[in-house]
DNA sequence: GTCATCTATAACCTTTCTGTTATGTACTGG
DNA sequence: CCAGTACATAACAGAAAGGTTATAGATGAC
C-alpha cells in the first residue's frame, strides 16, 4: 500500500461520522438518504463524506433507478491492519489479548462445530523489522 | 477505546511524516533533534508532530538531561488493529492473507526453533456484528 | 550563577476540512 | 415529455492543520 494511500485510509478513518457510515454498511448497502437520516447533518455533507471514503476505497458506488447506493469495500482496512502489523511486536503481550479477541470471535461464529485452537500464537516476538515510513511526501 | 480515542489515533496515523517517526521509534527511543535530522523540516515542526502522537497515546516521552526522549508507545496501535478486527469478517479471504501474513512473521521469528502452526486460522466467517460507531460528535 | 544545549511556545501564514444553503443534474414513472 | 425524486455541485464561512521564523524555557556543565 502506498503512502499516500495510508493518508487516505486513516484520515477517512479518523472521522466519527465516516466511521458510523461504515458501521451502517456493514449491516449492507444503502442510498445517501440513508445514510443522511442518523445524523443532524444535511445530506450534501454526507455526499462530502462518502466521497472521501470512496477515495480512500472504502466503499464503492452504483445506481440503482434515481438512487446511488454504497458498498462497503473492507480490502483497505484489511491494509490498514496489515500495516498495524507491523508493529505487532510491540505489543506483545498485548497482542496475546487481540489473539484472544480473534479466537473468541471464531469460537463464537464456530457455533457449536468443530472447535478450532489458535496454538502458538502466544509466544513473545523478538525485535524484527518494521515498515520504515520514510514516505517523506509534503503537502 | 473511545470515539475521540479512534479520532486521535486515526488522525496520527494520517500523517507520512508521523508514521515516519514511529517507524524511527520502533527501533529506540531518539531525542527531536534525532527525530528532526532525516526531514527537510524545522524542529519546531517535529515537536508539533510530537505533541499529537503523545495526545493520541502512541509515544510518551522522558527527560535525560537537556534532551526529551520520546518512546513508542503501541498500545493506542493494538486498539486501533482491534477496531479494524470488527470487520474482519468483511475482508473474507482477504483475511486470510493477512492470517498468512502473522504465519510468515512467527515462522520467521521463530527461526530455527520450533515449528508452530497456526491451524484452523483459514475458515471464512459468516456476518457478525461490528462495531456500531454512532458516536455522532461534532466539531 | 552563567553559559551552552536542547526543546517548547508564540505569532503568523496558507491550505485543507467540514459544515451550511442554494441550485444544478440524472434518472424514472406515468 | 415532463414532473418528481434523489443526489451532486457551487459558493461561502469558520475552524483546524501544518508549516515557517523568532524567542522563551529547562537542564547540565563548569
Amino acid at each position: 500500500m502506498t503512502a499516500q494511500g495510508l493518508d487516505e485510509v486513516f484520515g477517512a478513518l479518523a472521522d466519527p461520522t465516516r466511521r458510523a457510515i461504515l458501521a451502517r454498511l456493514a449491516s449492507g448497502d444503502a442510498n445517501v438518504g440513508e445514510l443522511t437520516a442518523p445524523f443532524r447533518m444535511s445530506q450534501p455533507a454526507i455526499s462530502r463524506h462518502l466521497k472521501v471514503l470512496e477515495r480512500a476505497g472504502l466503499i464503492s458506488r452504483r445506481r440503482r433507478a434515481t438512487a446511488r447506493l454504497s458498498h462497503l469495500e473492507a480490502e483497505p482496512l484489511r491494509e490498514a491492519a496489515a500495516w498495524l502489523v507491523g508493529y505487532r511486536e510491540y505489543w506483545e503481550e498485548s497482542y496475546e489479548r487481540l489473539d484472544a479477541l480473534l479466537s473468541t470471535l471464531d469460537r463464537r461464529e464456530a457455533s457449536a462445530s468443530t472447535s478450532r485452537s489458535r496454538p502458538g500464537t502466544s509466544a513473545k516476538p523478538k525485535r524484527k523489522g518494521v515498515p520504515d515510513g520514510q514516505d517523506q511526501s509534503h503537502r
